[in-house]
RNA sequence: GCGCGAUUAGCUCAGCGGUAGAGCGCCUGCCUUACAAGCAGGAUGUCGCUGGUUCGAACCCGGCAUCGCGCACCA
């Protein structure tokens, strides 16, 4: 590529396209679990086909797309590999309301159209899906691309149930759970969300059966926020301590409207000091009433339908919906004399996830997972320091979560999903299911009918009846698959699978704390159960995106940002770098800033402007290095080196090393800050402007000259290429597309696969960086007395050095001509302060860095209040300095017990603070 | 109620024991043949409040306040 073939700015349309095509037909990223190289593996979270992605899913790819880079670089055999969840109750969720749009329902369609058509969808969301994150760059293998569902994926849930049945650590039963009336399905806890809202408590008053007793006392009152419960109430319960109500326990209310005679008992769980003390029981519709309840042997009557109405055992308010149903039982307390008062009350309401209504408890028969027992081996591999997390301080919420762990509901009242391999002996209960009818749990039907056989065949010839097997018509929770993930896509359960047994486990799962509970702790489980070991070395937890009004951003909350939308405005390197340096302080939440009416980000915005920036630097290298590459040029010979080039030699040592710890431990933000300081402040500010001379000796050019052009063609196309290297992780295609350019490569090889250069620990040097520090600081100041004075920048001026060291001097003496050239000097002199004596007096602007001068002799060109101006702005600094470096030194116990290197460092500030001011005093004097 | 996090320049955030930093924005001057998506220069903060530890605190410890999050919840 010649310099001329780029253009100005850089376009990262066709550039991205161009790459991500390339790469893949490559085959870049598709491993071979043979190849050599240490294995290293990561599983992405795989997103929801749901529609299509968010920023969440960008921040995410952003981070461990650098990681997974990253380590390619560095030789390892990396598999990253890519997929897509079903999401059972959410997609399922999407289309019954797209049914409903049209009019129809899902039991109209009957599960096989229905499930035609959530196939058809998952075709649909998921290409969507796959294509956005093909348009962020990620290295994952698309050959190794699953989905949840997949055949492979179905025969790992399969094997999963059924072996963790055969532990006995599966099982069916009859309980309290979270009922989703709007999906229709049971829900886990975790898919419950607390949510305070604006209620009521109604008290009714309960009679007594037999009238009043001895102290006058004819009735209870009760307090409740859902008064429809009411007609379930099997007790009414006080506290056993309670001598208000001691004489009363073990006697019977009359139950208003419905007529039941309900005992009265003592519980602990009872607070006397909350309203009347006296608590009506609903054994089957509440989870403390259920305890009570069974403690107390009171039975279980359900009232409530599971589409939320009012069932038979409701009486006369059978068939309405639960909210009407609470209205007409209040409205005929009232009538009835039973309604004591109303207060408004506000308290927390179980709100379903994905239903977004208040879920109900209901009793009913689901399958569940026995968590204690998985949960304590996660305990113990934590203590022993697995998984790792990152930060620390999730480990905690982790375990936190993993201690006192309830059962898992995993049974689904879906279609969308693992179906449930359990089939019941339906010809055991008549050809229907029953709580009652007898199942077996196999991996198919032919093992279900042999397993079938073998327990009830007898008994059914014996009767004359035909076995008749059914399979549970319930789906899983996706979680279980979900669980599954990072073994089940490796090929498990074949153990013999080469991927599994080079990439399993895997290296870091990269995912926000949101899901720590769903889905980490789920993995975790499972594979302790059925791999013997956690899934993965590492956790990195990262921050979810907010947006410009500190929301989380959901899809459901309406505030999402497209990434593509901001991928065509800026390129999708621009808003990786952007995400990922946004995430400097790791696990915090990141703030995008977008503009919503013109969908602009200033946060990216900057990242392209960096990406055009290292564009251009480029181009200036193409433009300056004749035709040559890196390799052509080959190393610079160290003792040809300039100042310029060891500094920046140094500093590219310093910052490889400095970059490759930060990937390597999860400073991602840190890496990417360095970088973007380093290409633009060091290689661009400086070493660029600093070797232009060098680059462009002339027509006339002596031998040295030329060969010194070579030595700067040599330093900058290895800065620059180790550079491209570096920031590849984080702006895979400009740097892939910048390589190219800068070595010639052909379109078949890749930086991706480059190896990362080797640190170049002969090139660092500390005290060269810190002479360089103070160069730079010279020339600084030398551009700020040029503007406080007001010259034109085409203004040439002689430049005056005055400095007591001799190894500063050495340096700017060496530096003129590059000095000139940054500063428009006519002239660079470099005096020492006795000889700057002899020309005390002359008219000059004067400044000060440190103990070094800087005089600008403009004879008639100063302006003089200028001058005054900035000499009695340095002084004030100066003073300020001195006041508090004076202050600290006087303090007896400062220099008694500080370290004595920092007592020594105070006092050279305060000697050099102190000659500053001195020398400004002394040019204010001369001024008049 | 228990726990976690945040509070630093107008905005978004770094810094986590030795005299306050970046990006964006702002002010001044520049189309200096890599880049105006740029260059040079500049201004801007009692580092939430309050005690303490320390020679020294934005940084460590204790309170408090505000905001956010998680867990558990009394009908």
């Amino acid at each position: 590529m010649s310099a001329e073939a780029l253009p100005k700015t850089y376009d990262p349309a066709g550039t991205e396209d161009r790459w991500q095509r390339l790469w893949e037909e490559a085959g870049a990223f598709h491993p071979d679990p043979e190849a050599p190289g240490e294995p290293f593996s990561v599983v992405i979270p795989p997103p929801n086909v749901t529609g299509s992605l968010h920023m969440g899913h960008a921040f995410n790819t952003a981070l461990i797309d650098t990681i997974v880079r990253f380590q390619r670089l560095r030789g390892r055999n990396v598999l990253c590999l890519p997929g897509t969840d079903h999401a059972s109750i959410a997609v399922q969720t999407i289309l019954e309301k797209k049914i409903q749009a049209e009019g129809g329902s899902k039991h109209d369609l009957g599960r096989d159209a229905f499930l035609e058509r959530a196939w058809a969808w998952k075709a649909e969301s998921g290409g969507t899906i796959v294509g956005q994150l093909r348009r962020l760059g990620y290295s994952v293998d698309w050959g190794r691309e699953r989905f949840t569902l997949d055949a492979q994926l179905n025969r790992a849930v399969v094997e999963a149930f059924v072996r963790l049945h055969e532990q006995g650590l599966i099982h069916r039963g009859e309980y309290l759970v979270n009922w989703c009336p709007a999906s229709g399905s049971a829900v886990s806890d975790l898919e419950v969300e607390m949510k305070e809202m604006d209620g009521h408590l109604w008290h009714f008053r309960y009679p007594l059966s037999d009238g009043p007793g001895p102290d006058g006392i004819d009735h209870l009152v009760v307090a409740t926020t859902r008064p429809e419960t009411m007609l379930g109430d099997t007790g009414v319960a006080v506290h056993p301590g309670d001598a208000r109500y001691a004489q009363l326990v073990g006697k019977t209310l009359d139950l208003p409207l419905v007529g039941r005679k309900i005992p009265i008992v003592a519980d602990e769980h009872v607070d006397p000091a909350f309203g009347t003390g006296c608590v009506k029981v609903t054994p089957a519709h509440d989870p403390n009433d259920f305890a009570i309840g069974s403690r107390h042997g009171l039975p279980l009557i359900t009232v409530m339908a599971r589409n939320g109405s009012m069932n038979e055992a409701a009486g006369r308010f059978a068939g309405l919906d639960r909210f009407e149903a609470r209205k007409a039982v209040v409205a005929a307390m009232e009538a009835e004399g039973f309604l004591v008062k109303v207060e408004p009350h506000r308290h927390s309401v179980p709100i379903s996830d994905r239903g977004k209504v208040p879920v109900e408890p209901l009793l009913s028969t689901q399958w569940f997972v026995k968590a204690e027992p998985l949960a304590a081996r996660c305990r113990e591999a934590l203590e022993a320091g697995e998984p790792r997390f990152v930060p620390e301080r999730w480990s905690k919420v982790y375990r936190d979560w993993l201690t006192g762990i309830r059962d898992w509901c995993i049974s689904r009242q879906l279609w969308w999903g693992h179906r449930i391999p359990a089939w019941f002996v339906v010809s055991e209960t008549s050809g229907v299911i029953t709580d009652a009818t007898p199942y077996v749990v196999a991996r198919d039907e032919a093992e279900a009918r042999a397993k079938a056989e073998a327990q009830f065949g007898a008994a059914s010839e014996a009767a004359g009846r035909a076995l008749q097997l059914e399979q549970d018509p319930d789906v899983l929770d996706t979680w279980f698959s979900s669980g599954l993930w990072p073994f089940s896509t490796l090929g498990w359960p074949e153990e013999s699978n080469a991927d599994l047994a080079t990439w399993y486990p895997t290296s870091v799962l990269v995912t926000g704390f949101d899901i720590i509970f769903f889905w980490v702790a789920r993995m975790t489980m499972m594979a302790g159960a059925f791999t013997g070991r956690m899934p993965f070395r590492d956790v990195y937890i990262h921050g979810l995106v907010r947006d410009e009004n500190n929301r989380k951003m959901s899809k459901s909350a309406g505030n999402g940002i497209d990434p593509l939308l901001l991928i065509e405005r800026y390129g999708a390197d621009a808003l990786r770098f952007a995400l990922v340096r946004e995430v400097a302080g790791a696990g915090q939440d990141i703030r995008l800033d977008y503009d919503r009416k013109s969908d602009t980000s200033a946060t990216v915005e900057s990242s392209r402007n960096f990406a055009n920036k290292l564009w251009n630097a480029t181009r200036f290298a193409l433009m300056n290095l004749g035709g040559a590459t890196p390799a052509s040029l080959g190393e610079p010979d160290p003792e040809s080196l300039q100042l310029a080039d060891r500094w920046i030699l140094s500093r590219l040592a310093r910052v490889n090393r400095e970059t490759a710890e930060r990937y390597g431990s999860y400073g991602l933000g840190e890496a990417a800050k360095g970088l973007y300081e380093f290409a633009w402040n060091e290689v661009c500010d400086w070493y660029v402007e600093l070797i232009k001379r060098r680059l462009n000796p002339g027509d006339t050019a002596s031998p040295e000259a030329l060969a010194d052009q070579r030595t700067a063609r040599q330093v900058l196309a290895k800065v620059l290429g180790e550079l491209l290297v570096m920031l590849h992780p984080l702006m895979p295609h400009l740097s892939e597309e910048l390589w190219h350019g800068l070595t010639g490569e052909p379109e078949g090889t890749f930086l991706a696969l480059q190896p990362w250069p080797a640190v170049d620990a002969a090139a660092l040097d500390d005290a060269l960086e810190a002479r360089f520090a103070e160069l730079i600081e010279a020339i600084r100041v030398v551009r700020n007395l040029r503007a406080v004075a007001g010259l034109k920048p085409s203004q040439g001026a002689p430049v005056v050095f005055v400095s007591g060291r001799a190894g500063l001097a050495a340096v700017l003496r060496q530096a003129t001509a590059e000095i000139s050239a940054l500063t428009r000097a006519e002239s660079v002199q470099v005096l020492d302060p006795e000889a700057a004596a002899a020309r005390a007096g002359e008219r000059c602007l004067a400044g000060v860095s440190g103990e070094l001068q800087v005089l600008l002799p403009l004879e008639g060109l100063v302006d003089l209040e200028a001058l005054r101006g900035r000499l009695a702005k340095d002084l004030a600094k100066a003073e300020k300095e001195i006041a508090g470096l004076a202050g600290r030194l006087a303090n007896p116990n400062f220099a008694g017990k500080a370290p004595p290197e920092v007592v020594a460092e105070c006092k050279a500030n305060l000697a050099e603070a102190e000659a500053q001011a001195e020398l400004a005093r002394k040019r204010l004097a001369e001024l008049g």
